[in-house]
DNA sequence: TCCTTTACATACAAAATAGTAGGTAAAGCA
DNA sequence: TGCTTTACCTACTATTTTGTATGTAAAGGA
């Protein structure tokens, strides 16, 4: 298999299905929020500097779409909310580690002001 | 260090930066043309099937003012130009590798149409 | 001199992605 | 009843990225 079709869209390389997975601005620094166990909304969003609401929602929203993520609903006083990751969304951290290393390694051979 | 500047833009995290080099739709695909070896402009054309003449040559200039490729012109009849990898460049194949596997992960958790 | 081939360049338009500003629903409590 | 908190939603705008169409330079050969 080489190419395919999900969601009425082709694909040529399974690396094109994979950002769609963890692609974007905001859908890795969540992931990686996550990675320490389940986080409501509110933390969520101080956890992840400088995201805005609706990148925050519309990016959960892909997340749990693509079950990559699961959302809790707690019935209380005021409203709870958790995020989790599921085993799907866990497998993407062997790619995101690698990206992190090959980060790290263009940083140090490019002048960059810290 | 977490976030530091280059080319007057921030960066707050080691994958912002590995994306600027290897993110877009076009230089994957470059770079794996280029894995087995040199290979000039046009045969570049024809590998990398839907590339038009102009996401080539700006990803192709991005990547060389990277160091993640390099361009050698030969003076000749009809002009001969190669493009080859780099070690910068070689580099960014095990994040690649590791977005290859997570991508076939998730097409085959997937209800994708091949 | 004109033609052909190769490797580009450029103006413009379209599409995709992200950001801004403001609003809403639910439910307990004063 | 009105207030507060949490977790959202929506319309609109801005920015970035990609695609389309067409043009050009160099150099040898007919």
């Amino acid at each position: 298999m080489e190419n395919f079709i999900y969601d009425k869209r082709i694909y040529y390389h399974p690396i094109e299905f994979a950002m769609v997975h963890i692609g974007g601005t905001w859908k890795i620094p969540i992931l990686l929020a996550l990675r320490n166990g389940p986080q409501r909304y509110g933390e969520l969003k101080t956890t992840i500097s400088h995201i805005t609401d609706k990148m925050l929602v519309t990016q959960l929203r892909e997340l749990e779409k693509k079950k990559m993520i699961y959302r809790s609903v707690y019935r209380q006083k005021p409203p709870k909310v958790t995020y989790t990751l599921t085993v799907h969304g866990k497998q993407a951290f062997a790619a995101i580690d690698a990206l992190t290393m090959f980060g790290n390694y263009m940083i140090n051979i490019t002048e960059v002001i810290s």
